[in-house]
DNA sequence: GATGATTATTGACACGTTTCAATCCGGGTG
DNA sequence: CACCCGGATTGAAACGTGTCAATAATCATC
C-alpha cells in the first residue's frame, strides 16, 4: 500500500505484473494461490512487482473463473438486537480462520427482505451463509441450496436434518429454567410476556415454563397467564403493564417470564412508573441475557444463551460443510443458562 | 424461484437463457440492464426462459466486464454499538433506492481489521464505501481512492473536502448543549468522564463544555474536572465511580457529563451500589441517546445524534459521487440535539 | 412500392483470473 | 553421454457477462 508513482495508470492486472516481473500470468497467479508450489526466487521477485505496482487482485475475475467467491453471508433477522451482534462476532472470528469474508446482511425482520439477500448471496455465488430465518417457511433456502449455495440455520430447532445444518438453543430448557427459579422462590402466581406464538422459540419457551408447574404439581393453567404483544420490543413491554397488572392486587402475578429482555426492561420502565416494586411486588425473569440487562437497577434475572459460541460454531459447521464434500448435515444444540440477578425475589407475603 | 425440475443442470448462463428462448445472448442482457431497448414481446420470451430455468445472474461475471460491482461497502467502528446499528439502517434504506446492495463490515476498533477490510472492498472493486475511521490517519483511505473506490468519512469532522466526502455531527455543539444544560440547572462542580483524548468527537465534547462554562463567566479550571478510562464502554464507567466520587462530599461533583452513553449507564450503577442518588446527589448526562438510556430509572439524559439521518445523508452523498463524474467533495454537518430525562435535576444545597 | 429513418437484435470480443496439459531445465543414474 | 525424473514455468483456453459496431426488421413517407 505504499504511494504510487503512476496514479493514472487504471487496472493494474496479474498480467502487468507478470510482464513487470519478466514471468507468466500462470506463475503470479501461483504466487498468490500455492506459493510452494513457486520457486523462492521468482516469488520474491513477483512480489516486488505486486508491492511495486500496487496490484490489487481482482475477485471479480478469480471467483468468476472458479466458481466460487471467498466471503460468505451472515443474514441476521436484525441488525438492531445486541442479541445478533454478539453471534456475528462469534462467525466472524471463526471466518477469519478460515481465511473467508463475511459480509453481514439484514432480514430486519421481513420475509421479503430476507428473499432480496439469499437471492444476493446466490448472485454472488457466495461460499456460503449462516442464516437466521424469519420464519418457519424454509423454501427460500432450500431454492438457495439448489443454487449451490450452502448453509447453515442459526437459532431454529425446526431445521431436520433432511434440509440444513443448524444450529440453536434448547428454549424448552430455558423456559423450564426459568420456571424452576420463579416457582422454587415461592411464586404461584406467573405471567408469561410473550410476543406472537407464531415464532417458535416462544413457543418452546412457554412450553418450558408450563412444565416446570407440572414438575412441581401447580396446574399449569391456574398458575401461569399469558400476555401476548405484538411485538418483542422495549415498547411494547412498556404498553403491557396494565395487561399484566390487570385483576388489581389480589389476580396480580407475582412473577412475570418475558420471552424476551426487551419487554422484560419495558416492562420494568411501566411499572417502576406505576409505583410497582420489582422484586418486592413483582419478579421478572427476561431471556437473552443482553449486556443491558446487568446495567439497570435491579439487575435483571435473565435466561444467558451462549452468543459469541453459537455464532462461532454455526461458522465451523459451515466450514466443515465446504471442506468435506461428503458432508451430511448435523444439528447441534447449546443449553442456555440461567443468570440471576436482582429483579427475582422470594415472595412475600 | 420456481421449483426448478432441472436441478442437475449446473451453470445456467445467459447463454443457456439466450438458447431457451431463442434469441442471443446480448438480448438477454439487455432485458436484464436496460429493459427499455427491447421489444415487448421478446423481453417476455425471455422473461419466461429466465423464469423456467430459475436462472440468476453471476455477478462476478457482470462486474468483472463493467469493472464496478454493484454494492457499497459500510465499514463500521463496532458492530456492537447500538449507535452504529442505526447508522447502518439509514444507509441501507438509501442504498435500497438507489438499487445498491450494502455489506457490512466491522473493523471492531482495530487498525488492522480497518485496514484488511478496506483491501477487501477494494479487491471486489465496490462502488463506493460509507466509512468511519478507526482514528485521525486517513492513508488507507487515500490509498482507496487511488484504487478507484470513493467513499464517505462518517462522523468524522476532520476530514478535508481535498481527500474525500464526511458527514458529520458537531460535537462542539453536543458539549455546549450538555454544559449549558447542567450550568443553568446550577451546577458549578462537574466531571467529564470520558474515554481517551487521542478520539477527536471526545476532545469537541470537551471543548464544548469548556466553552458553556466560559460563557456563564465560571473559570473552566475550577469548575470542570476529567476523568479519563480507556475505553468508552459500560464497565470502565462502572469502574470510574471511585474516581469520580473521590475527595469526599464536598469536593465530589455535582454533575458528570460523559462521553457516552455507556460510560454514563456504568457510572450510574455504580452509584446505585455506592447508594449514591441519581439526580438527587449527581445530575447525570450521557452522550448518544441510545434506546436503552429511555429504559433505566432515571431516565438518561443524553445528547441525542441524529443516527438514522446521518447514515441515510452519508448514503445519499455516495450516490451523488458516484453518479455524478464532475463531483466536488463535500462536508455535512448535524446539530445533535439534548434530549432531557430523569437523570439531570437542579442543584439542592 | 421504393426509400430513408428508426428501432430491435445480433455477434464477437474483452474483462482478469484460474487451471491444466505441455514444456523447460537441471541434476542424478545407469 | 544418453536417459529420465521431478520440480518450475509457461500458454492457451475457459469462466459469464456487458458493450458496441454492424446488421436486420419495422415503419412512415412520398
Amino acid at each position: 500500500m505504499s504511494p504510487s508513482p503512476r496514479a493514472s495508470r487504471r487496472t493494474v492486472g496479474i498480467t502487468e505484473v507478470a510482464r513487470h516481473a519478466g514471468v507468466s500470468p500462470g506463475t503470479v497467479s501461483n504466487v498468490l494461490n500455492r506459493p510452494e508450489r513457486v520457486a523462492e526466487a521468482t516469488r520474491r521477485k513477483v512480489e516486488a512487482a505486486i508491492a511495486e505496482l500496487d496490484y490489487v487482485r481482482n475477485s471479480s475475475g478469480s471467483s468468476l473463473r472458479s466458481g466460487r467467491s471467498g466471503s460468505v453471508g451472515l443474514l441476521v433477522l436484525d441488525v438492531t438486537n445486541p442479541f445478533f451482534t454478539e453471534v456475528a462476532r462469534g462467525v466472524e472470528d471463526e471466518a477469519a480462520e478460515s481465511g473467508l469474508a463475511v459480509v453481514l446482511l439484514n432480514s430486519a425482520e421481513q420475509r421479503e427482505r430476507q428473499r432480496r439477500n439469499l437471492r444476493l448471496l446466490a448472485e454472488q455465488r457466495a461460499a456460503g451463509t449462516v442464516v437466521m430465518p424469519v420464519d418457519d417457511d424454509l423454501s427460500d433456502l432450500v431454492w438457495l441450496s439448489r443454487q449451490g449455495t450452502p448453509w447453515v440455520a442459526l437459532d431454529r430447532g425446526d431445521v431436520s436434518e433432511e434440509v440444513g445444518c443448524s444450529v440453536s438453543v434448547d428454549n424448552h430448557a430455558g423456559g423450564l429454567a426459568a420456571g424452576r427459579h420463579l416457582i422454587g422462590l415461592g411464586h404461584e402466581r406467573i405471567t408469561f410476556l410473550t410476543g406472537p406464538f407464531t415464532i417458535e422459540q416462544v413457543r418452546q419457551r412457554h412450553r418450558g415454563l408450563l412444565d416446570a408447574c407440572a414438575e412441581a404439581d401447580l396446574d399449569p393453567d391456574e398458575t401461569v397467564r399469558v400476555v401476548q404483544q405484538p411485538q418483542l420490543n422495549a415498547a411494547q413491554g412498556e404498553r403491557a403493564v396494565d395487561a399484566v397488572l390487570a385483576g388489581g392486587p389480589r389476580q396480580r402475578p407475582q412473577a412475570v417470564f418475558c420471552a424476551n429482555d426487551q419487554l422484560a426492561l419495558g416492562l420494568m420502565k411501566g411499572l417502576g412508573q406505576r409505583g410497582v416494586r420489582v422484586p418486592e411486588d413483582i419478579s421478572i425473569v427476561g431471556y437473552d441475557n443482553v449486556d443491558f440487562a446487568d446495567l439497570v437497577h435491579p439487575g435483571l434475572t435473565s435466561v444467558a444463551q451462549p452468543k459469541y459460541e453459537l455464532g462461532r460454531s454455526a461458522m465451523r459447521l459451515l466450514g466443515s460443510e465446504l471442506d468435506d464434500p461428503g458432508h451430511r448435515h448435523e444439528r447441534v444444540w447449546f443449553t442456555p443458562e440461567l443468570v440471576v440477578r436482582g429483579s427475582t425475589a422470594a415472595r412475600r407475603t
